[in-house]
DNA sequence: AAACCGGGAA
DNA sequence: GTTAGTCCCGGTTT
């Protein structure tokens, strides 16, 4: 390869140039995410950025130094700058390089432990390290003692607490404490569904599940929406066969993991509980919602004192959770058993109570599964000590090469406002109106109809929007049905129903498509507004296309925006989330649809 | 007992 | 920086 055809250009502050262009395979994109993290990514040239939470990741889902530095040599057009190559080989060194065991003379990790003892060690081979970290107060407070040069003694109790500190100065630690058996529970998973289909475990599904139950059991597993996340988790479960908690999104999540459970393995309902708003069974495996468990009972002003003592961390805290339990009294459930396992569904929407009281329950093991390990607000760093290091990550184009999720492609089609007079009243605007008269442009109207212009009558289309308003306006306009929050959920269904059979190809949905599980699946989607430019919300939304089509035909995800505004800008963060996956955005204007019609319709 | 409605929360 | 969702709970009716 031509030094000018490589695809990367590595700045000396750990960023790196992409050029889209120059990567036509994506072989270099695939393998440049595996340890960096994608900051933006507009047309041409994407940014990413080295850290050392993607390098620790890329070190614990069993990448190897030398992988990193052949993608960085191979791909870069220039030199690499010599303290990018430093900083990545110190932050690499650094995982792994301190423990934390029971017992400092048996480093060895044991599967289980019958007690936690009251004291645990943390130890490295390098003295240095030490001393570097009791010169840290946000370390130094949790230790009890130094036994030796390189060798710290403290208290299990701040096991959670330590870990997090220990990775904001720089030092993940590998967690070699382990884990207190769960109460057994015996089962197996079927050969043939009830369904009466028949389960394989899919080579990455059987990847992912390794990954987790031979290193250190607890860990993040990253696998795309409809890949077959609950398999795994199920999986996992069997291999362990401990009484389990499952957290999920929603009720809808909820059922679905209970009828996932019943139909794929041999556990009876009478094991399976749910316990939601609805129903409150806590069973050998129960699955619930994150909203349960942060459900926090209206304030009395009668109890202002006790109030502010929740706020405040005790200095001195016991062995009693810190969490208080009168305030979020569902918080309860993860001591009311004894869960071997703690499965995290959609780890990167987990609140902050859960946080702190995963904290705490750092004998339990714990398994995260997500879609993306993003989060909006940097909580990354406490996913990576509480939950765990990232195990396995399925790269997508493999995964759509091999048939299991369908392709999509991304087109964003820009469109301009109708007249001068919108123009005028968007520019003197303020800024929270601005947004709105982007999203709700009418021309995007026209674009829409452009698009469905071209497509097949075989095609079954999604119009998904933010604006209550506006989708009405569309759906009357198109003669399609409209589905929202406030519609009663028996009209829903037959609607779902009806677009399944075929018999409606178009439906026009309101937010409530980013989390019902029961929308149908389709194999167009046209987004005309979305707020904020969230990439969880893109990730639901292109979820809804993302399993595999059984014509084998492709997905197509268009976003309609209106040029030079604010919709612009934030349909860029959006596509992000995209691109890190591995999508191509194609960007046209309005009018290339336009000239398209115009020339099909002169051959005619 | 189950289904439905409204308010409040984040 | 907004909006429309979701879920919880506690009240009601069927």
């Amino acid at each position: 390869m031509f030094a000018d055809q490589k695809p990367l250009i590595v700045q000396g502050d750990g960023t790196i140039f992409f050029e889209v262009d120059k990567d036509p395979d994506h072989l270099c994109r695939d393998r440049l995410l595996r340890f960096s993290e994608l900051i933006k990514s507009p047309e041409h040239v994407h940014t990413y950025k080295i850290t050392p939470l993607a390098i620790w990741n890329a070190a614990s889902s069993g990448i190897t130094l030398e992988e990193i530095m052949d993608v960085l040599l191979q791909y870069s057009k220039y030199s690499i700058p010599s303290n990018v190559e430093i900083n990545i080989r110190d932050w690499y060194s650094r995982y792994g390089k301190i423990k934390l065991v029971r017992d400092p003379e048996k480093l060895e990790e044991t599967e289980h432990v019958e007690k936690i003892p009251d004291s645990i060690y943390l130890v490295s081979g390098d003295s240095v390290v030490i001393q570097e970290l009791l010169s840290r107060k946000s370390v130094a407070q949790y230790v009890t003692s130094r036994i030796s040069p390189s060798c710290i003694e403290l208290r299990s109790i701040y096991r959670g607490r330590l870990k997090q500190a220990l990775i904001k100065v720089g030092y993940p630690v590998e967690d070699r404490v382990g884990y207190l058996p769960g109460d057994p529970m015996d089962f197996d998973l079927r050969k043939v569904t009830l369904k009466g289909e028949e389960l394989s475990i899919r080579p990455y599904q059987k990847e992912a599940v390794e990954s987790f139950v031979h290193g250190s059991k607890s860990g993040i597993i990253v696998l795309p929406s409809g890949s077959g996340k609950t398999v795994v988790g199920m999986t996992v479960m069997n291999r362990i066969r401990e009484n389990t908690l499952i957290i999920t999104t929603g009720t809808v999540a909820v059922r679905q993991w209970i009828s996932e459970l019943l139909d794929k393995t041999s556990l009876s309902p009478g094991m399976i509980g749910e316990y939601t708003g609805d129903n409150k069974e806590i069973l050998p495996v129960t699955v619930t919602t994150y909203q349960t468990l942060t459900y926090s009972p209206r304030k009395k002003n009668s109890d202002e004192e006790t109030q502010e003592t929740d706020n405040v961390i005790p200095d001195n805290f016991s062995d009693e959770p810190s969490v208080n339990l009168d305030r979020y009294p569902h918080l309860d459930i993860f001591r009311s058993r004894n869960w071997g396992i703690i499965i995290y569904d959609e780890v990167h929407l987990l609140p902050a109570p859960v946080f702190r009281i995963t904290t705490e329950i750092q004998a339990k093991k714990r398994l995260g599964l997500t879609a993306t390990l993003i989060r909006e607000d940097g909580k990354e760093e406490d996913a990576f000590s509480l939950i765990g290091p990232k195990k396995y990550d399925a790269p997508w184009k493999d995964l759509e090469k091999q048939g299991w999720i369908a392709t999509a492609f991304c087109h964003e089609v820009r469109v301009k406002f109708p007249n001068d007079e919108y123009k005028m009243q968007y520019a003197v605007a303020p800024p929270r109106i601005k947004y709105r008269i982007a999203a709700e442009n009418p021309m995007k109207l026209e674009a829409l109809k452009s698009i469905l212009y071209r497509l097949s009558g075989d095609d079954s289309v999604l119009i998904i929007g933010d604006y209550i308003e506006q989708l009405e306006i569309i759906a009357s306009d198109l003669k399609a049905p409209l589905i929202t929050g406030k519609m009663k959920n028996s009209l829903r269904e037959k609607l779902y129903a009806d677009f399944r059979s075929g018999s409606v190809k178009l439906l026009v949905v309101s937010k409530v498509a980013n989390y019902a599980i029961d929308l149908p699946d389709a194999n167009v989607a046209i987004q005309v507004s979305g707020t904020f430019g969230s990439r969880q919300e893109e990730a639901q939304r292109l979820g809804r296309l993302l399993r595999p089509k059984s014509s084998g035909t492709s997905a197509n995800f268009y976003s309609i925006v209106t040029r030079d505004t604010v919709d612009q800008d934030f349909s860029m963060r959006r596509q992000m989330f995209l691109t890190e996956r591995g999508y191509k955005y194609d960007i046209m204007d309005h009018s290339e649809l336009l000239r398209d019609i115009q020339s099909v319709e002169e051959d005619e």
